[in-house]
DNA sequence: GAGGTTAAGTTATAACATAACATAAGCAAA
DNA sequence: TTTGCTTATGTTATGTTATAACTTAACCTC
C-alpha cells in the first residue's frame, strides 16, 4: 500500500513536499520531453502549498495575487489540464478541486480520504482494494477503465481533537 | 452484494422499474410523513425513465415540457434535495448528475459502475468493499463518514458490442 | 379562518468550465 | 537568421452547474 496518509495528517516540514514535488516534475517532464512552464510550475506549486485541494478559481486568484496580473480562467484550465494528462496532479470530482499527486511515477489507481474538518486530503494507493474491485467488475461483465474513489470523515488529527474537545473545528489549520 | 447491475445493462420491461420506484417512493414517504409533491414525483419519474444519469439542467428541460411552462433551476435543485435527502435517489459527483436509488430503504453505502459508452450506471452494494475501507480507514486512524466511488468502464452490453464490431458506439441505446 | 410551517415561484448571481480566435514563444531545417 | 512549424499563452465571450434572497402559495392545526 502506497500512501502520504501519515504525512498528510501530522505536523511536518512541509518545504520537503514541496521541493520534493517539483523534483519530481521536472524529473518526469525532461524524460517525457515536455515543457514545465513557468504557469505549469506555479500551479503545481500553489497546490503543493498545502495538503488541501485547491479549485480553479482558488488557483487563479492566488497565481494573479503572485504574478500581480490579472489571469484568465483558460489559463489555469490549461495549465491543470497539462498536469492532470502528466499525472502529476489529481482531480477531486466531489470538491471541483484539484491536488498534487505524491506519487506520480507509479501507475496507481487511488482512493482519496478526505477531512470533512479541515480539508486535507491524502492519496492511497491501495491494491488489495484494487484487486477486490477489478474482480467485482468481471464479475459483472464491466470492463474497468477508470475509478474515482473520494471517501470523506475526519482525518487523524481532527478525530483525536473531536474527542478531546468535543468538536471544535480545526479547519483553518492543516498540518503543514 | 445487493445490486441492480444485471437489469441495468439488460434489456427489461423498465415500466415495472419506474412504477416499482414510485411504489417504494410513497410508501417511504408515508411511513416517515413526508411530503412526496407533484414536483417531486416528476423529477424522480423523470430519474427513472431510463437508467442514466441526468443532471440538473436536463431535468429542467424535461419537467419544462411535460409541465409546459418554465421551470427555474431552484425548482430542480429543491426537489433533487428532497430525494437526495429522503434516499431515493444519488448524486454521480464525476457526472454532476442525479439517478434512481433501487434500494433506498437498504442502509448501504454504494459504489456506481457506469458506462462510458451508452451511459447507464449500475448501483452495487458490496459489503466486502466497505468492509476493506472501512478497515483500511481504521488502520489509518480515518473516521469514516461517507463514501463516494464512481467506476467507469464498459458494461457487458457494450462490452460485448466493442468485441463484436470493433467499436462502434452504442450510446443511443440503455437497455430500458 | 388565523397563524405557523413547508413548498414553490421568481430574480439575480455565484461558481465551475470551455469555445474560438489572436498572439507569442520555442525550435528545427533551409 | 529567417522561414515555417509546433506548442503555449492571451483575450473575449459564453456555456454549464448551483445557490442566495426574497415573495407567494399551499397545507395543516388549532
Amino acid at each position: 500500500m502506497l500512501s502520504n496518509s501519515r504525512l498528510v495528517h501530522q505536523p511536518h516540514d512541509h518545504r520537503r513536499c514541496i521541493s520534493a514535488a517539483l523534483t519530481r516534475a521536472r524529473d518526469l517532464c525532461a524524460e517525457e520531453n515536455l515543457r514545465l512552464t513557468p504557469t505549469r510550475e506555479s500551479v503545481l506549486r500553489l497546490l503543493w502549498q498545502s495538503h488541501r485541494p485547491l479549485g480553479a478559481y482558488q488557483l487563479q486568484d492566488q497565481l494573479a495575487k503572485i504574478s500581480g496580473k490579472p489571469i484568465a480562467p483558460p489559463t489555469i484550465y490549461r495549465a491543470v489540464e497539462f498536469l492532470l494528462k502528466t499525472g502529476l496532479i489529481h482531480r477531486i470530482a466531489s470538491l471541483n478541486a484539484y491536488i498534487g499527486c505524491p506519487f506520480p511515477n507509479s501507475d496507481h489507481s487511488n482512493l482519496f480520504m478526505i477531512c470533512t474538518d479541515c480539508g486535507s486530503a491524502a492519496e492511497v494507493a491501495h491494491s488489495s482494494i484494487n484487486k477486490l474491485l477489478q474482480s467485482t467488475c468481471e464479475k459483472a461483465n464491466f470492463t474497468l477503465q477508470d475509478q474515482s474513489l473520494e471517501i470523506f470523515g475526519l482525518c487523524p488529527n481532527c478525530s483525536l481533537q473531536q474527542q478531546e474537545n468535543g468538536g471544535i473545528s480545526s479547519a483553518d489549520k492543516d498540518h503543514e
